[in-house]
DNA sequence: GTAACTAGAGACCAGTCGGTCTCATCCAAT
DNA sequence: ATTGGATGAGACCGACTGGTCTCTAGTTAC
């Protein structure tokens, strides 16, 4: 925790270290209890802090639930295309993307996936979280939907593809066997969504190679 | 709510249609805001009665949140089914399943997918109604299943498709996209879903007709 | 070293939570 | 018509909620 506040060179507020360490804390306790099922006593107790000492950086329980939902989103979206960027075949890419997300679930904040978790529980009221859930969502399908699209102007991606509906249609797969995975404690339907997506890249999505000249099937 | 207990015959208890009203008034209020956001007063506010109206038929918030459930769901399944018994050809029985959770959605307690509801509100403790969110699930996928196997013995479904498997991707497609449609309170990625079900319907798990001889495509 | 300021502890608050209990009333069988 | 049990109102309870405020202790700049 020291190490990093080395890189910011001189100058970082004790204060800003203590509301980092906050919400690192805290993202783990909204994520499995929801947001009414946070407590303060709950966040006191994880953080080690009294209840001024959380009050004096946060305004309120709301922004501190804004900000551990920002902080857990990015540790998974980061946990998802890790190792993505440098695929060169773009449907190679989401296939990656894919598995990463059964695989690389090490690391990730506990609870299960933030979006999920957010827009239920933030479907009533709570329109602050719901804001961001949704915010959240679209930033990611954006940037499947960018690499479709990158992938259709490459000609690796069908042109009949719509890029919209690919990433919406993997978000939805990936999110729905997702929940079933928590409600089986078993990781078989995450396994199965993986394979079908798969699948489906493959006969549904990927281009039949223009290839130079050799191996047509 | 007189006529139904005409139907029982005589001797119907008072209390129990009481009990009966407070479950279907306090099931959207479970469904909407969750085991803990739904407070005794806004049940006794819906129910119109005081709490110990609402504590003389239940010994329990949870068990009355437990009922609520079952009703719930109850009526989420019946709605799904609704009319798929009498399709004869099983394929089609799954494709027509799979468009009344698209459309029929009248008449459901309001609030969303019950089960991806109490999935996700039932994640951390409360392992009663965590029990029976896993149990309507199993007889969901239980019901899908079976459907899948008479399938393949009337040899109109694959026989390389794992009915398991089918009824595990039809679900987590599904409620995928049922939460993102909540979400983003648009009604194109359920669409979206149901017609990547059925395009996989016919491809991967209706049987090319053994036909009596005519027409092979 | 000291002054100015930041950080945190913890008492305190009003409101709400789920739940209990008593007692009046209503209903139904006789 | 009466009586005994079923029903529901609502006062009451302790625990806990999110949030405020004051006051001490620690940090930082000079």
């Amino acid at each position: 925790m020291v190490a990093e506040s080395l890189l910011w060179s001189t100058h970082v507020r004790k204060g800003e270290q203590t509301r980092q360490e906050i919400i690192r804390k805290a993202a783990p306790i909204f994520n499995q209890k929801g947001y009414d099922g946070a407590a303060l006593s709950d966040l006191m107790k994880a953080t080690g802090l009294e209840k001024g000492g959380i009050y004096r950086h946060f305004e309120s329980k709301q922004e501190l639930a804004g900000e551990a939902f920002d902080h857990a989103w990015k540790l998974a979206m980061d946990a998802r295309f890790e190792g993505t960027q440098e695929i060169p075949n773009t449907v190679d890419r989401l296939k990656q993307i894919v598995r990463n997300f059964r695989d690389r679930r090490a690391g990730l904040i506990p609870g299960g996936c933030p979006l999920l978790n957010t827009a239920i529980d933030s479907d009533d009221g709570n329109p602050q979280l719901r804001a961001k859930a949704r915010q959240a969502l679209s930033s990611w399908l954006d940037r499947l939907q960018a690499i479709a699209e990158e992938g259709k102007r490459r000609r690796e991606v069908r042109s009949d593809v719509d890029s919209a509906q690919l990433a919406m249609l993997i978000v939805s797969t990936l999110e729905g066997s997702f929940m079933i995975r928590r409600l089986q404690k078993n990781d078989g339907p995450l396994d199965l969504a993986c394979l079908h997506l798969e699948e489906y890249f493959e006969t549904k999505v990927r281009a039949r190679q223009p290839q130079t000249r050799e191996e047509r099937s």
